[in-house]
DNA sequence: GCCGGTCCTTTCCGAATGGTTACGGCCTGC
DNA sequence: GCAGGCCGTAACCATTCGGAAAGGACCGGC
C-alpha cells in the first residue's frame, strides 16, 4: 500500500513517515502542497495524509485538487486546527478523514486501515453483445461463459469495437487504439492479421466483424 | 439519503434524529444492538450511527455484524469512550469512522457528508478470498486458520491481489505497491520471481493467481 | 470481362513474455 | 561475526505472440 505523507514540520514528517514504513506501507513525503498535487499527478497513492498548513499551498486546496481530478486516493487531513468549523470545513472541501493534532500514532494507523477498506472508484461496467460478454476490470471476454482466450492484441481491438458498435471504426483508430505507435501497422497487413485472428476465435458467439470497404470494420450481431 | 441512528440515550437519539431529519434525511431509530442489526438486516440504509454501549449488544458487534454480510452501509461509531486504544479497536472491527461525545453536531453533519460520498459498498477489515483470510491490521496471513508464512513483498502483492480481485492488476500497479522504487522491479524479473515464490505458497489455499498475458495478474478463487 | 486495389488467410520465424531455479549479497538477530 | 532468511540477479527454458510474406479472394470501375 502506498501513501503520500505532505507534511511540512520536518520532526512531524520523520515520525510518520518512520512509523508508516514501521507498519510495512510504501511511504512518500514532500513538505509543500504544491509537491503533494505533483506527486498525486504522477503516482497513484491508496492513501495521501495531509496537513492543513503548508508552504507551496495549503492542504486544503491539495484535497480539492485531487477531488476536482477523481483520483482514487483516500485523503486524510492532519490539523492543529480543532476548532469544530474547521474540521467541518477540511471534510466538506472533499477530506474522507480528519484527524487533529497532536494524535495518537495508532489511531493514525486505524485511519488509514479504515480508508484503505473503500473499495476503488466505480466498477466499470461489463460489456455485452451477442452472446460475448466483456469484462475491462477481468479483461476477460466470455461467449456463453465459456472463456474466448485472445490475446492482448486482440482483446483491445474487440473493446474498441465493442464500445463503437454498431458505428464502423476506421482501420487508422484501431491502430491509435490497439498500438503503442500507431504508424506502425498501418504500413503493414498486422491489423488484417489480427482481425482474420479475431473472427477465427468468434465464431458462434453470436457477433461477427463486418468489413465496411474503404472505412474499417463494425460490430454487429447475429 | 437514508440513515439509521442507534442511540440508547433518548435525548441524545432525539437530537441527533431532529438534526439529520432538519438537514434532508430520512431517519430510523432504534435504541438496542439487537434491533440495529434487525434493521440493517431488512434495509438499505447509507449511513448507520451507532453508540457503542447499548443494551442488546455493543455498537461493535452491529459494525462487525454488518462487515461479516457485507451490508454497503457506512458505519459511524459514537462513543464516550476517547481512549486511543477504544478508537483503534472500534475503527478495526470495521467502522468508517469514530466520534467521540460530546461532539459538535455540525462535524457530525460533516462526517456523514464525508461518509456518503465514498462510493458505496466498504470491505470488511480481515479480507478473505477462498480459505485464505488477511488480516491488515495484524499483518498476518491464514489458511484454514494455518498462517501462511509470507516474506514482507509477498504480503504487499497477495494484499493488493486480494483487495483489487477480481480485477487485474497490472505490473506497474504492483511494482508501485511493493517497491519503493517503483522502476526498479520493471527493468527486472524481480516480480517474476516474487509470483513465483508466492504461488508456491498457494496451492490448497482455495485462490490461485492467474496470469494475463501483457496486462499483469489476477486472483481468482479455485 | 478485365484490371487494380483492398482485404483475407495461412505459414513461418524471430522476439518477447513469463516461469523456475541456483546463486550470492545483504541485512538482522543472536 | 556468524547463521539464516530474504530478495535481486542471471541463466535457462517453455510458450506465446505478432509481423512479414505470399498467394488468393473479392469488389468496384470501366
Amino acid at each position: 500500500m502506498r501513501i503520500l505523507v505532505a507534511e511540512d514540520d520536518q520532526a512531524l514528517q520523520d515520525v510518520i513517515c518512520l512509523g508508516l514504513r514501521d507498519s510495512g506501507y510504501q511511504v512518500d513525503a514532500v513538505d509543500r502542497g504544491d509537491d503533494a498535487i505533483d506527486q498525486l499527478k504522477w503516482y497513484d497513492y491508496d492513501v495521501a495524509i495531509v496537513d492543513w498548513r503548508m508552504p507551496g499551498g495549503e492542504g486544503i486546496d491539495v484535497v480539492a485538487w485531487a477531488r476536482k481530478h477523481d483520483k482514487p486516493t483516500a485523503l486524510l487531513m492532519l490539523t492543529a486546527r480543532d476548532a469544530p468549523a474547521d474540521r467541518i470545513r477540511g471534510l466538506d472541501s472533499g477530506a474522507d478523514d480528519y484527524l487533529v493534532k497532536p494524535f495518537d500514532f495508532g489511531e493514525l494507523l486505524a485511519r488509514v486501515r479504515a480508508l484503505q477498506r473503500r473499495p476503488r472508484g466505480v466498477a466499470a461496467p461489463v460489456l455485452e453483445k451477442g452472446r460475448v460478454a466483456l469484462d475491462p476490470a477481468r479483461r476477460e471476454v466470455t461467449a456463453d461463459g465459456r472463456p474466448l482466450n485472445l490475446t492482448a492484441t486482440e482483446y483491445l481491438i474487440l473493446e474498441l469495437l465493442m464500445r463503437r458498435s454498431p458505428a464502423v471504426v476506421e482501420r487508422k483508430q484501431i491502430a491509435e487504439h490497439a498500438w503503442e505507435d500507431e504508424t506502425d501497422p498501418l504500413g503493414s497487413n498486422a491489423i488484417d492479421v489480427q482481425m482474420s485472428r479475431l473472427r477465427a476465435k468468434l465464431p458462434s458467439a453470436g457477433i461477427r466483424i463486418v468489413t465496411v470497404r474503404g472505412a474499417g470494420y463494425r460490430l454487429d450481431t447475429g
